[in-house]
RNA sequence: GGCCCUAUCGUCUAGUGGUUAGGACAUUGCCCUUUCACGGCAGUAACAGGGGUUCAAAUCCCCUUAGGGUCACCA
């Protein structure tokens, strides 16, 4: 049985990358029939961060990556928050100590700064001496006795290599020789990552561990572990970084990092999942839109790629216009309406049957539902300006006049269809030898106070033959005027 | 700096010894469209460099270069 883990840590807002690397997690436990698992890693308390752990989980939620066990959803594995689960890390650590793979030390700070002062000083890679690993069990025993504040450290063997697979990566190997007697306890009794994730992920049966890159070069620490501990040594994959567009690690600096933020942004989860789940992976075909479930089937972390990817927001942007238009009519309806009530029109009220129509005009225009209200105001009111770009493209000397006309023609109706708009216009424009485009671009101008939209008379049907009428006649007041604005 | 990882169009990538080096986003042009999009068609654009191995190298090996990660009582 497959079992994985996504182990944030609650430090604030879920990562871009974290968003992806909880991803891969899942999907390779769904397509292994496997278990996800949320797994908060809490023990640094100084960086903990209120509500933090909340965001997580609802923003995972939010992206539809549902976990199978975690703090609020018991596999049997219990508790799945670190700072909960001092006691066994306390446990583990005596075994550690007992055959001397880990040992007290009593160092201060200071003789760690200048220790590492010197060793910098004479060019050499900064690590600690072992200086207490020379201590009698009488002088530990005093210390422990007299309170003196301890951390304990990884026994790091002498020049032994270190060997281990990456089903990303293939074998990966380091001399024991470039690694510190890493602290696995701190003075605070909290363990550090390298001790709590191994001894957890042992405990918890974990199987294949998928994490970021960042994390490969401490591995060899953990491997150390394991081999100490007598565990067997779950298969690793480590995930290529992502990447600013200058080649950098993705950082607050240069733009959104957080989830939050495209989801602000108006970003649909299915965009942001099936975007991110390209950066790094690909089944080897063409295929580029995915829904969730077709990406859990077509996973594999043999596919996963190597080298680190560059987040372009571009393709991103694509993928949301594209999955938007494959929404449910019924979907887009409801995120209008959301919209709606985020813009100055919230106070107004229209009908379904209305919003359904501009929806059917706009979608092929709009990569944001947003843009279902900031592209197309004027269905929502009289354009209370006119673009002047516009009317001095296609505002001439006789557009009053042939608008006027226009409105002479549809003013005997009483209701109008598309075919019947467009007629009219022809008439008109044949009964005063103008050209179509003469009268259709100010009828557009008057009717939106944009150059661009859907059809013009797909328009006026929209707006119904009353707010023709009467766009009609203010706009050649405006206009004609010059009062525009 | 030590160690580790990586290297195909601007970007994401396909490619596992023999391909006109393919696709997508972006970009350019054309078509569709009396607008703007969508869509369709076409174009520009890449194997970091140097050595090997081989009849044959983007593909295997080595070196160089470049980028990234990591070297905490942070994860």
């Amino acid at each position: 049985m497959v079992r994985v883990r996504f182990a944030p840590s609650p430090t604030g807002y879920l990562h871009i990358g974290g968003l992806r690397t909880a991803l891969y997690n899942y999907l390779f436990a769904k397509k292994m029939n496997g278990i996800f698992i949320l797994r908060i890693e809490d023990t640094d308390r100084a960086r903990f961060v209120e509500g933090a752990i909340e965001n997580l989980i609802s923003t995972l939620r939010w992206a539809g990556l549902d976990y199978d066990e975690g703090i609020d959803k018991d596999g049997g594995f219990a508790p799945y928050m670190q700072s909960q689960r001092l006691d066994i890390y306390q446990k583990h650590i005596q075994d550690l100590l007992g055959n001397k793979k880990a040992y007290y030390c009593f160092c201060e700070q200071a003789r760690l700064t200048s220790l590492r002062e010197e060793q910098s000083k004479l060019g050499h890679q900064p690590k600690y001496d072992k200086h207490c690993l020379k201590l009698t069990d009488t002088e530990i025993q005093n210390n422990l006795e007299n309170k003196i504040p301890f951390v304990v450290r990884l026994n790091v063997p002498v020049s032994e290599p270190i060997i281990f697979f990456d089903i990303v990566r293939g074998d990966v190997e380091f001399n024991s020789d470039v690694l510190d007697d890493q602290i696995l306890m701190k003075s605070d009794g909290y363990p550090t990552y390298h001790l709590a994730n191994v001894v957890d992920d042992h405990l918890m049966e974990i199987t294949h561990v998928i994490r970021g890159e960042e994390w490969l070069s401490s591995t060899p620490k953990h491997i150390l572990l394991y081999k100490f501990f007598n565990w067997e040594i779950p298969i690793f994959a480590h995930l290529p970084l992502l990447l600013n567009s200058d080649r950098s690690k993705l950082s607050k600096r240069q733009g959104d990092v957080a989830v939050e933020d495209y989801r602000a942004k108006g970003y649909l989860k299915e965009a942001l999942v099936n975007f991110v789940g390209l950066l790094g992976w690909t089944a080897g075909d063409d295929k580029e839109y995915y829904e969730l479930d077709e990406m859990i089937n077509a996973f594999s972390l043999e596919r996963v790629n190597k080298s680190s990817a560059v987040f372009d927001v571009q393709k991103l942007n694509w993928l949301n216009a594209e999955h938007l238009r494959k929404k449910p009519i019924l979907d887009l309806l409801e995120m209008l309406k959301v919209e709606l009530q985020k813009s100055r029109f919230n106070t107004k009220v229209f009908s379904d049957d209305y919003l359904l129509k501009i929806i059917d005009a706009m979608l092929p225009r709009v990569s944001f539902t947003h843009e279902f209200v900031s592209t197309a105001e004027y269905f929502f009111d009289i354009p209370n300006s006119y673009d002047e770009e516009t009317i001095k493209k296609r505002w001439k000397s006789n557009s009053a006049e042939l608008l006027l006309k226009y409105l002479e023609k549809i003013e005997a109706l009483n209701s109008i269809s598309k075919e019947e708009f467009e007629q009219a216009l022809h008439k008109t424009a044949e009964e005063n030898s103008a050209k179509n485009a003469d009268l259709i671009h100010p009828l557009r101008l008057a009717l939106s106070g944009v150059g661009g939209g859907p059809g013009v008379f797909d328009i006026a049907v929209i707006l119904g033959l009353d707010e023709v009428k009467n766009r009609i006649k203010i706009a050649i007041q405006k206009i004609s005027n010059g009062e525009n604005k």
